[in-house]
DNA sequence: TCTGGGGTCCTAGGACCC
DNA sequence: TCTGGGGTCCTAGGACCC
């Protein structure tokens, strides 16, 4: 390829350089889960907290008085069991009715500072200040620092800079280090030379394990380096992703605010057992369950799938026993929304993988190729039932928002408890069920 | 006994079409 | 002797994010 711009081989970027500058902002909550969790259990708000994945299986969120003990992202908690006891150190099993929610209300209090919010995770949202006067920023800022605890209880750090790229590596100097108290302002050369050279590449936003290691090989260690490194070589060896990367660190923009959030193209459930299971009934009741989850995500998304993915694995962990994994692909003949067919198809799926006599640890049913309903082509021999299945669907749905979630399911998916969480250290959903909200004394 | 879950994007290669 | 080439779609695998 061939092109008359400087750039070379990246035409797009020589489109968007010539764009207007703008200047994003990241706020991300400290320590999400566990500020969430501190929130009602003021007694905690100085004391170590850690937050447990599904099945309490490992640490996803650590307080800072917890990652002063070295205690690791994704840590085993099983492992930890003992120095949690010894250290006086409060474990949580993780409660997304609450996160979810508290999720919404900072999300909402953003909204006041810019009309353009890009939700970005449960815990961190971009925003963007273009046509914002350059010497308001440190103002707003401040504020944005000081409301979002005050309005939500969950305290946040602030990173700006002219591009997400920066105002995210922004960001992460103001949570890491204290002398910048939780906010850092790239808005001139001499600020954006002096954070990019205070972070190691394997801190960028986008430069994971694998790109970190082959930049370390050549003598690239930090995010200066790697801005002022050889475009063609990263190119080359860290594919366009690297070289956008690259370009966001040098103020040159490749990436835009995304403020509505894009429909799924897959959608996912999956879950480890608390406990093996080898029958296939057990199996059966799992892969109903996760596929009537993710056709009613699906539905609320008002698309199509296409094509089901069904897996299955052993407890990898476990080299003692025999190990096996297999996914399946299942073909759909028409697109299709309704519990009832993507269940039928999802349970065809794991008869074709499923091995007797061996201890199952995990399944689940993917949908892809996902499509808008207003894309959708009608089968001329589709035989389905297609009115009833989807009215059927849609009853339950109905039911299921009144009455509570699985009220109404398909009989297969009851099939043994085969999935049940463990949770042992779950706090009451204070915000989202009647029962649970905190009471007041007066 | 116990090791999470849900996504996206990029690239290379094959199938298929005209 | 000479045995196209471009476009599109799909998939698998790898890398990344939270």
């Amino acid at each position: 390829m061939k092109t008359n711009s400087s750039f070379g081989v990246w035409p797009h970027v020589a489109a968007i350089i010539y764009s207007e500058g703008g200047v994003f902002g990241l706020v991300d909550c400290n320590s999400f889960y566990c500020s969430c969790e501190r929130l009602f259990r003021p007694e905690l708000r100085t004391r170590p907290v850690v937050v447990l994945s599904n099945n309490d299986g490992c640490v996803i969120s650590r307080s800072k008085e917890a990652k002063e003990f070295g205690i690791q992202m994704g840590e085993p908690a099983f492992l930890r069991k003992d120095f949690f006891a010894a250290n006086n150190i409060t474990v949580f099993s993780s409660n997304y009715a609450l996160y979810g929610d508290l999720s919404r209300r900072v999300m909402n209090e953003l909204s006041h500072f810019s009309p353009d919010v890009e939700v970005y995770s449960i815990d961190e949202a971009f925003l963007g200040f273009s046509g914002f006067p350059k010497d308001t920023l440190p103002a707003i800022a401040k504020r944005i620092y000081k409301k979002i605890p005050k309005n939500t209880g969950i305290p946040v750090s602030v990173g700006m800079g002219p591009t997400k790229t920066l105002a995210k590596l922004a960001n992460h100097l103001a949570k890491k280090k204290d002398e910048y108290r939780g906010i850092y302002i790239i808005d001139s050369e001499e600020s954006r030379e002096a954070a990019l050279k205070q972070v190691s590449v394997a801190d960028i936003w986008g430069i994971g394990p694998a790109y970190a290691r082959k930049l370390e090989a050549v003598g690239i260690t930090n995010a200066w380096e790697f801005a002022k490194a050889n475009k063609h070589w990263i190119r080359k060896h860290l594919t366009v992703v690297g070289a956008r990367i690259a370009y966001e660190l040098n103020s040159i923009e490749c990436s835009s605010l995304v403020t509505v959030d894009p429909a799924k193209k897959t959608i996912s459930v999956a879950r480890s057992f608390s406990s093996m299971k080898d029958t296939r009934e057990a199996l059966e009741g799992a892969v109903a369950t996760f596929a009537s989850a993710a056709a009613y995500n699906l539905r609320k998304q008002k698309g199509y799938t296409n094509l089901i993915r069904v897996f299955v694995h052993t407890n990898q962990h476990r080299s003692d026993l025999e190990q096996y994994g297999c996914n399946t692909i299942v073909p759909l003949p028409v697109q299709m929304q309704d519990t009832i067919k993507i269940v039928r198809y999802a349970l065809h799926g794991l008869r074709k993988i499923y091995k007797r006599g061996l201890q199952y640890k995990k399944a689940g049913v993917i949908l892809d190729q996902i499509r808008l309903e207003s894309d959708q082509q009608n089968d001329l021999f589709d035989n389905f039932n297609r009115d009833r299945d989807e009215k059927i669907s849609e009853a339950m749905d109905k039911i299921n928002a009144r009455y509570g979630k699985s009220k109404v399911k398909l009989a297969v998916a009851s099939k043994q408890n085969a999935w049940s969480l463990r949770q042992e250290n779950l706090s009451p959903r204070y915000t989202t069920r009647w029962q649970d909200i905190p009471i007041v004394l007066s």
